[in-house]
DNA sequence: AATCGTTAGATTGGATCCAATATCCGCGCA
DNA sequence: TGCGCGGATATTGGATCCAATCTAACGATT
């Protein structure tokens, strides 16, 4: 009797709910709510995904659950086995390292694009996003935070699709850097690290910046070859 | 009295005939498939991609062909217009400098990654790619050949993500750099820089190859956005 | 004659249905 | 008792079917 698939989380169907107005078509929205619930640690790696189970979910039928879950292969947030079904992808320590290398070689790019343009408001708003990541426990939200805080730096660079390729590759490392946040110092150094690149962007030093962000790009993905590898 | 489709071009005949043993499922044969014909220049972009069509050229019903036109949208190959189908992504002025950027960062963190392990075989390869290139005229297999020789000085960085983007960048350009080859002087200066790398390479001098590929990808950049601006 | 509204047709988006394959369990046999 | 084989079952992969919507052509009205 295995037809009645299990309810939802309540995560899960916030994003949803979240999700469901903000586009025209079904795929559409089951693709941006999958993403988020990816990057955001609801549905965690591993984590095995029936179509049925997801088409009930969302309220859609299987079709869309299908178009939107061979987006998500595309962008190597989900792997699929033939014939036995599609997991959220996991992330090896080599992936991480690949991941560092992107981001060491990406970043600074779009630092240095971005940071002549950087007006006062998009510092502020750096510096807000800050302070609300230093009282903030929740891993999920701390993660969203730090994305912000990057992307906010990089926002001026005019160049979508880099930004789009750094957004995604900072998200891949921060689903699994969620881990470290709670569990190690890696929480108050990388604080440090954001606190002296906000300082660097406001004196307008693009090489003392890129070297902060290289230098703390490094160490994230340490921490996060380190994790990998532990727990084997 | 609509309902017959268009017979696919031989080109794209050829491309399916290639792709269809080397996968067990439909879809990732649609989308391999695809994928070349797109990058392949054999589907110019701004073409429309008529599912009913498709679908009758690749001998499979419309699902797969769906599911292979959504994780091409996922890489930008492809773009959705709601209810009026799917159409070969073009590459605007402002695209072309964002993939220069992208290069431009990715290309020389995965050489210097790769310098170190590159082995004879592996300059003897890229070597008779150059000579090949010289005698080239047709743009599709020049496009090809110029990818090798790139991703073959690239390929011992150990790092299949980040030549997979290294990759998916170059083939998005020389899709357009394609209408370039014949007609400008700037297929023998392209040579030029290709014969100058690979002797920096055969030095083991990292400093100097990733110096010319610099040079080399803000060129290409440059060329393909001046083509882009020109014919409006 | 030009423009706007209407309507027919084609095409996509989504749902349902069928077939193919993998998993899992139990049974038989060594 | 352990291993391998076989059938039952669930789940995916693919095909077909229906509804929604966009396009284009035609005609009426000004």
């Amino acid at each position: 009797m295995p037809h009645v698939p299990d309810a939802p989380s309540p995560d899960l169907t916030a994003v949803i709910a979240r999700n469901r107005p903000r586009f025209r078509t079904a795929t559409e929205f089951v693709e941006a709510a999958m993403r988020e619930a990816i990057l955001g640690g609801v549905l965690p790696a591993g984590a095995p995904l029936r179509q049925e189970e997801l088409a009930a979910a969302f309220g859609v039928s299987r079709m869309p659950v299908r178009e939107a879950l061979r987006q998500l292969e595309a962008r190597a947030l989900v792997e699929f086995h033939p014939h036995r079904g599609a997991v959220v992808a996991a992330i090896s320590a080599e992936d991480s390292a690949d991941i560092g290398t992107i981001r060491t070689a990406l970043e600074p790019a779009a630092l240095r694009l971005s940071l002549p343009g950087l007006t006062a408001e998009d510092l502020g708003l750096a510096a807000d996003l800050l302070a609300e990541m230093d009282g903030e426990a929740d891993p999920g939200r701390m993660g969203e935070l730090n994305r912000r805080f990057h992307m906010t730096l990089y926002a001026r660079a005019g160049r979508p699709r880099l930004l789009a390729l750094v957004e995604q590759h900072l998200a891949a490392a921060d689903r699994y850097l969620r881990f470290q946040f709670v569990a190690l110092g890696y929480q108050s150094r990388s604080q440090d690290d954001h606190y002296a690149l906000l300082a660097a962007c406001r004196a307008g030093d693009a090489d003392a910046a890129c070297a902060i962000v290289v230098d703390h790009v490094t160490a994230a993905g340490k921490e996060l070859t380190a994790f990998l590898k532990k727990p084997a």
